[in-house]
DNA sequence: CGTACCTTTGACGGCTGTCAAAGGAAGTGG
DNA sequence: CCACTTCCTTTGACAGCCGTCAAAGGTACG
């Protein structure tokens, strides 16, 4: 055991304090990490499943083009989580998925998934939890989406993307990095580039954030967390009744 | 073995081809399965998470209410599915679930689920596959209803769900049963009742189809894929390489 | 220092929401 | 089997959030 940890250790012992097996296992089962460039493919539409991928560093997404050609971002993945947990049953990929900074990326094969399904009850439960956050994370945007107004779209994103890295490291809110252009804001929320631009815009008149090219700084918390109207279980790693029964 | 079939293993042999074994474990974990009346509640909001449901017949759906006041409804779910999938690794549910109709629920407990997680890598296999058509099934939701109209979005909701009753039992596009008010229509897709009952109109007048209370009549079919612009990946069965790993 | 990408602004239109009310259909209880 | 209640559908009027189109101004990067 060349290396004291890994990156899918650290995102599966979220949910369940792992034994020195469950970790051993994860060693083991790693391919040696690799780094990428920002904005390079990870997979292409239509490519074939083969791995999975834990983000050792960098940030990524996964977007399709809509018929209308319009760009539609999937999901946002930050460093420590898992990318291609949807597609892992699935024959082909029905997203593309591409660094949007530069990174390191661990890659898992297909067969060690199912390796850890056949001998780790306990990480097979942490891969259906990290799965169900993920998920959770689609069905909150989606609802929101269909709800909400931009401004308040855009609050709830800016506070779960805070609270996702703060999962991670401590991050302040009152500015961290956030390297996603308004472009791509309005591709993950479904929102105008120009909408998202004036909305931003409204925002930082009221003196509530500023966002600039990388980074974004919360000037009023409380009126962003208001307009937001976040609850954040559906971030929750908790998962007790579940663990007892392993 | 007192029964041949069970409608869980209708829903995960879906996926893979289960052996005796799995179909014997989950005769035994499964409950004895109860009737239920429509509108019903399966559980509550924020009620501790204990059981998985199989719908062996009826409808059911989840929901939850936005703050201000509106009911979302986030999963229509019809004879097969599983109800739970996405909460089952957390400690509270964040929806509610209730029937639509009067039906007949399968439970499985939590233990039993981490049963077949121990000793059934095929059917954990298969447990991963289904809920990542649910997720699925969410994800093309959100895209759709960013970025598309309200008439393709019915459009496509109609397309979906035919196809998923044909999942389960052959189903004729030409008419067939749906008890889904355009208020709730209006739930799932996001969309207001008055302007989905406009829509409605709209798609009739141009002779594409007929809702009545509880069930559709789509005379045009060609039209309505049309409008739906359905991509009907995500809604595969198909797992080919990761069955042959097992 | 040019090229590509990102942000910003203005003008304009329309899809969809909201409010309010009436008409039907279904279910319930006497 | 009929009143009554509740839920669902339909219609009209009106407003506004947000998309589209087009172009100019900034900023990063090779």
């Amino acid at each position: 055991m060349y290396r004291k940890t890994s990156c899918i250790i650290n995102n599966l012992g979220r949910y369940i304090s792992l034994e020195n097996s469950d970790k051993a296992r994860l060693l083991n089962l790693e391919s040696t990490p690799f780094s990428i460039e920002g904005k390079e493919a990870i997979w292409h539409v239509n490519s074939p499943v083969e791995k999975l991928y834990s983000i050792q560093s960098g940030w990524a997404y996964t977007m399709r083009d809509n018929l209308d050609g319009a760009r539609q971002v999937v999901d946002i993945l930050i460093p420590g989580d898992i990318i291609g947990l949807r597609d892992f049953t699935y024959k082909n990929h029905f997203t593309e998925a591409r660094m949007i900074t530069r990174g390191t990326l661990c890659p898992f094969t297909q067969a060690s998934i199912v390796d850890i399904i056949k001998h780790s009850p306990s990480l097979t439960v942490a891969l259906f939890a990290a799965t169900a956050r993920q998920e959770s994370m689609i069905t909150e945007r989606m609802l929101i989406s269909m709800h909400r107004s931009a401004r308040s779209q855009i609050a709830h994103f800016i506070i779960e993307i805070y609270l996702r890295l703060n999962q991670v490291r401590t991050t302040s809110i009152d500015e961290f990095y956030l390297p996603v252009t308004q472009q791509m804001l309005g591709e993950i929320l479904g929102i105008s580039t120009v909408h998202i631009n004036r909305s931003l815009i409204a925002m930082e008149n009221d003196n509530i954030l500023k966002k600039s090219r990388n980074s974004i700084h919360v000037t009023d918390e409380k009126k962003l967390t208001d307009e937001a109207e976040f609850n954040n279980d559906y971030l929750s790693e908790e998962m007790d009744g579940l663990s007892e029964l392993l």
